[in-house]
DNA sequence: CCAAAAGTGTTTTAATTACACCCATGC
DNA sequence: GCATGGGTGTAATTAAAACACTTTTGG
């Protein structure tokens, strides 16, 4: 059917973060207290209106930078968080008020300072995923768990699917590290996001031996105890050939 | 930022379809010409305006039923497209007209008798993948080229690369394929996505090895000379394990 | 018989796995 | 010394690539 301009259904445009994080060997997610009906109370992915002259991932960069203090990875820099589009949710009924269609984006973060929203640090946290995701039950503090608002269960759900399938082929998992890193650091990574244990002997041969997957910075650390370790930064390449392998099982 | 309900900016929500398949060795994409301005008289993607009351999902079954006459496959079933989300375009200065958000889809179909737009054939059309993503030149007819309409080559190039990698892991592929098959029209549909040749010697081996990929629907046939091929239909698996291999270069 | 496409077997090569083992530091 | 994590070597297994060869049809 051709367009007819003049007449068509009104949308509000939002976007909605998945951000995440690796924090004490866990795949954390950022979370925000909903101040408002509906769902007041609850937690929620952080996210908010398309502005009228915005493109969607100025938008996405924008929200990012309000709650984390994160600008969007530049590739002409070294800082910043890896950002990209997830997917878009749009069923007539996901917001009561009114027919909203939200375009998630997905953003790695290396671990960050305590987050804040509007300065107010108890309406922002960094939480485990597994704990975001539980649909019912207790969680760590004894007080009972609430569902993530709207339908940002299914949203943080396909995020983390997307950044677990991601890091194995693609150099992704650089992006929770920080700029200079070791080895260890990186395997622990992939241990907390795929939520296996990984032979570190295996893995060093394997990230070492990719081309452009990572690039010696010269130093060496001890940030763990044990043999000090050389420092890497993220080499130039993007996909990684041959892929990481997940674990099946 | 909390949602402010009252105050949002309207946008035009669309979905535009990438309707892919494989005819004479090539890949194909649905394009429809455009029947008024902008961009009159030039080719596009089908697509049209969300419904206030539908879900991005139906709409693009509803838009790919107009157009093709294809049901999206329900799983249920064995007849129909597969249908998935794409991405999501929203650069303000997209459509000159208004601020239009367009949620592009994927489909993947068997070849098909030719298309229809509103019953009128010369509006509508399957063309070579690189003819309708070619910048300028002259096409097959002579014809000077002329770039697919808003930021519809894009969308086109983005949903060829998503085509493109997904048969790698997943047996997509079939769903270029009629209902039964035989290896040799499997391997022409990954030549012809790919834009290579494959060994039809190892090609048999890893798709008849690989479990779940196909299963023997019982029958021969003699379609293209030569000793007559088993006829298979797409078996229960949806991720390939190990993958198919994309040959490098 | 010949061309053409289907299908099987075999050899070579590369990558993954599962380890044994050594290295360099802090305590 | 000894615990801890970093890093190298090596053999067994597995999959991919290259290609010789046989099978079954149509003309």
């Amino acid at each position: 059917m051709p367009y007819d301009p003049s007449a068509f259904p009104p949308f509000a445009v939002t976007v909605d973060l998945v951000v995440l994080t690796v924090r004490r060997h866990a795949l954390c997610a950022l979370a925000v207290r909903r101040g408002e009906s509906p769902f007041q109370g609850r937690w929620a992915l952080p996210g908010g209106f398309v502005r009228a002259d915005e493109d969607l991932s100025q938008a996405a960069a924008r929200e990012l930078a309000e709650e984390t203090g994160l600008r969007a990875h530049d590739p002409a820099q070294d800082n910043g968080a890896h950002l990209e589009q997830l997917a878009t949710y749009g069923d007539p009924k996901r917001d009561p008020r009114m027919r909203v269609v939200s375009v998630a984006h997905l953003a790695l973060a290396p671990d960050l300072p305590a987050p804040r929203a509007g300065g107010d640090a108890s309406n922002a946290r960094w939480a485990p995923v597994e704990e975001l995701l539980q649909q019912n039950g207790y969680g760590r503090d004894g007080e009972p768990v609430a569902p993530l608002a709207f339908d940002h269960a299914q949203i943080l759900s396909d995020g983390v699917e997307r950044a677990r399938s991601k890091i194995e082929y693609s150099s992704l998992a650089t992006a929770f590290c920080p700029t200079e890193f070791t080895v260890g650091e990186l395997r622990r990574v992939y241990e907390a996001v795929w939520g296996v244990a990984l032979d570190p002997r295996n893995f060093h041969r394997k990230v070492t031996g990719t081309p452009g997957f990572l690039v010696p910075a010269g130093g060496t650390t001890t940030r763990q105890g044990g043999r000090p370790a050389q420092l890497f930064r993220a080499g130039g390449a993007t996909l990684l050939n041959p892929p990481m392998l997940r674990p099946e099982v």
